[in-house]
DNA sequence: TTGCGCTTTTAACCCGGGTTAATTCCAGCC
DNA sequence: GGCTGGAATTAACCCGGGTTAAAAGCGCAA
């Protein structure tokens, strides 16, 4: 059996408006959703209010938390709509148990886990070794249409700073061409 | 076949003195390093030369270069010895396709890379959403020995600071006891 | 014991980004 | 056109950590 035929056999299509949750950090959601089309944002928030940005999630991309749906853990972030999406949400157990019995699917979890790590080892990176202004460099060079899907302030907290703090490099920026 | 027979008929045992490299950032190094005993740190040098420290690998754990080994890229970063270190090599694209044709070791290799991806994305989470001083408590906590283990200068670089910014931090959690 | 080299601390100054609050911009709506 | 409310900018001040350089601490070997 492939992948994709698991996902259609066990996969359950959900709709979200935007402004709405899958699930808030803290939750034991142990599902991993595959995004039809939409826009959704991952994030944390600290026990001060505080929110920091874990990732936007785009049409074709795949999300859930880990810690929660492998390590029977709760939700260490929050995942939410920025527009009306449609997702595919599949039980993360039931396709790890799948893969231990089937060699495609496994192979197809495989190179999904392997994508998705070198994307995080990508992120660690840049949150280790750039400063923020180069992340922001960074971010309009590998998805300049960042600009026109979210606010400022979101790509600012996905950088790991303020939105004032954004505006100010972004004048640094403009006047540096 | 299991994963310990794989390795065992595949793997080659690698000695290093402490201050050796076993690849430099920039190599073509498609190895998993599995580490048997000794210390490595793997890390980043910027253009400008500056060092940032990755992690540190102590014996149990597994390295290597993801983008160099499963992207046919350069190695990202570069590994080298701080203790004198025993490993076994061994060939990530065999792996890999060892785990297209054979259930048991794909099961190993989804369970190693969920462990690894829950690492990653706990470090991004430290980086994204810490101050130095609370990356600092945090270490402190998940790894007392590490100041027995390598010198301020590595765990400043590890935290993304300066060995001279820990100074600062390190005297003010202590007057905070 | 002295001296050498390395690590760590301290000091002085700098700078990027945080914070708060005022201001400007802009879209939607009457 | 004139409001209104949220987004973005600007300003003023603060603070954590960077930078540079000097001082102190600490093996270790002659």
């Amino acid at each position: 059996m492939k992948f994709q035929e698991f996902v259609s056999a066990h996969g359950v299509p959900i709709s979200r408006a935007a402004g709405e949750h899958l699930f808030r950090q803290g939750d034991a959601d142990q599902s991993l959703y595959i995004v039809k089309n939409g826009l959704l944002k991952a994030y944390y928030l600290s026990s001060e209010g505080k929110e920091n940005i874990k990732s936007f999630i785009m049409p074709g991309d795949n999300i859930g938390s880990l810690v929660a749906a492998y390590a029977n853990l709760k939700c260490s972030f929050s995942l939410i709509c920025l527009r009306d999406s449609e997702l595919i949400k599949v039980d993360f157990k039931a396709i790890y148990e799948a893969s231990q019995h089937n060699l495609e699917i496994a192979s197809t979890v495989v190179d999904f886990l392997l994508a998705f790590a070198m994307k995080k080892e990508r992120r660690e990176f840049e949150l280790l070794c750039l400063s923020a202004e180069d992340r922001y460099r960074l971010l309009l060079e590998n998805m300049p249409s960042i600009t026109d899907l979210v606010t400022q302030n979101e790509i600012a907290l996905y950088l790991g700073i303020t939105p004032v703090g954004l505006s100010r490099i972004k004048k640094r920026v403009q006047s540096a061409i």
